[in-house]
DNA sequence: TACAGCGCAACTGTTCTACAGTTGCGCACA
DNA sequence: TGTGCGCAACTGTAGAACAGTTGCGCTGTA
């Protein structure tokens, strides 16, 4: 075993510093769904080149926050109770998946980790920082399936969630009751660690699918 | 209901089409896993800018067929151990989780149909059309699960399988014996058609988890 | 023989300029 | 009211140019 062991340099281009920078400012929500990406504006106001642009806004593509309309460029995604019902179903597949087999123990042991620090996050009332973890938990949950490919495909979803709670505002009425937040997750862990799997799928089904609804609804109830 | 219902009009840009067409070429094996995408030989073959075969490469890279290194640029990925495993492990868990609850109509008669082509195929003895609809059997499963996002992903999966496939020339062997291929299916298909979920769902398993144990193993076996 | 150092050719990453084609919008005109 | 035209803004694409990186072979040296 090499003295450098799992040293890796991160180099970056200028191109994939532009896609990580658009990829924050969307999901924190300083463009709206529809909004387009125009090209030569960020390119002068970055300072890059536009064909730098351009290669920047085909990566961000693959994030699933933006998509291309021919002649129109990169447009950002809107919420469509479609899209949101098909992402729930498949973060419903995969978390029900997860906690309807009995967890090991590296996984196990990620999990608690993930509920404390979610716990300190809920003490802090630091609404975005609680829904981070918030999702954290949930992508440890998926972790325990130990697939690369699933926990990189559930990272996506998340990141397009995050975009949409975001746009709809939901992170504030998301906690105002903190509490509440906290006692469904405590209940989903203390499932998964008796092995009591049939609650923990419950547990997890219902926290997923009053979430989804309550998501479908406000996008329903505007405009 | 408009008299134009469902007419979309498919414009396409010169570097999709370049992505589409690379795409194609790599699955068919006319890049072996390792291989450098060099732009300005593609670029002047094409009769087209660097620029767009720059673009057109980072649309490939959404496919998930080639892979960016910073000063390299695009390498057309290699099937490993680990990445087959968790391919598998991704698939595993969506059709035994599609099998694991009743099949509703529209998606049932979609499984038939895909199945009775299937059988055609067997007959026809092309070895690349018996895979192509082998694997349109396995995504009409998982589109039991109604989620435009689970098939998506399941799709990309397919893709970077078939690649893999072409590239261990697995295709041949697998299909020695079409009669047990179709065996197989017809089980998972008889299961499902009969409600009997528990066995659609062992079927199916043992049916993925064969496959990737012999497609690691030659995977193994090389070099 | 092994190996460090150098140099060169081939590429990538990036910039700049240019231009045809498309879209969106407002204005004039019917 | 609405149709058509024209213009401005942008995208899609091309092409040339250049610095920085990589891979490879050659050369001289221990």
């Amino acid at each position: 075993m090499s003295a450098l062991e799992g040293l890796v340099v991160q180099r970056s281009t200028a191109a994939q510093q532009v896609a990580a920078g658009l990829a924050s400012r969307i999901v924190a929500g300083a463009f709206a769904p529809g909004d387009r990406l125009r090209e030569s504006a960020i390119a002068t106001e970055l300072g890059v080149a536009r064909n730098t642009v351009r290669e920047a806004v085909r990566i961000l593509e693959q994030s699933g926050l933006v998509q291309y309309e021919v002649n129109r460029g990169a447009v950002v995604i809107s919420p469509t109770p479609e899209k949101v019902d098909a992402l729930y179903t498949a973060r419903e597949l995969l978390e029900t998946a997860a906690v309807s087999r009995p967890v090991r123990e590296p996984e196990l042991a990620a999990l608690k980790t993930a509920y404390d620090k979610l716990v300190e996050a809920a003490a802090s009332h630091d609404v975005l920082r609680i829904v981070d973890l918030d999702l954290a938990f949930h992508s440890a949950i998926v972790a325990t399936l130990r697939s690369s490919r699933l926990d990189e495909f559930y990272a996506e979803l998340m990141v397009e969630l995050r975009f949409y709670l975001t746009v709809l505002s939901l992170e504030d009425r998301e906690f105002e009751h903190p509490d509440d937040v906290l006692a469904e997750h405590r209940a989903i862990l203390e499932a998964i660690e008796s092995g009591d799997t049939a609650t923990a799928v419950e547990q997890v089904r219902s926290h997923i699918e009053s979430n989804a609804r309550r998501v479908i609804e406000i996008l329903n109830g505007r405009d």
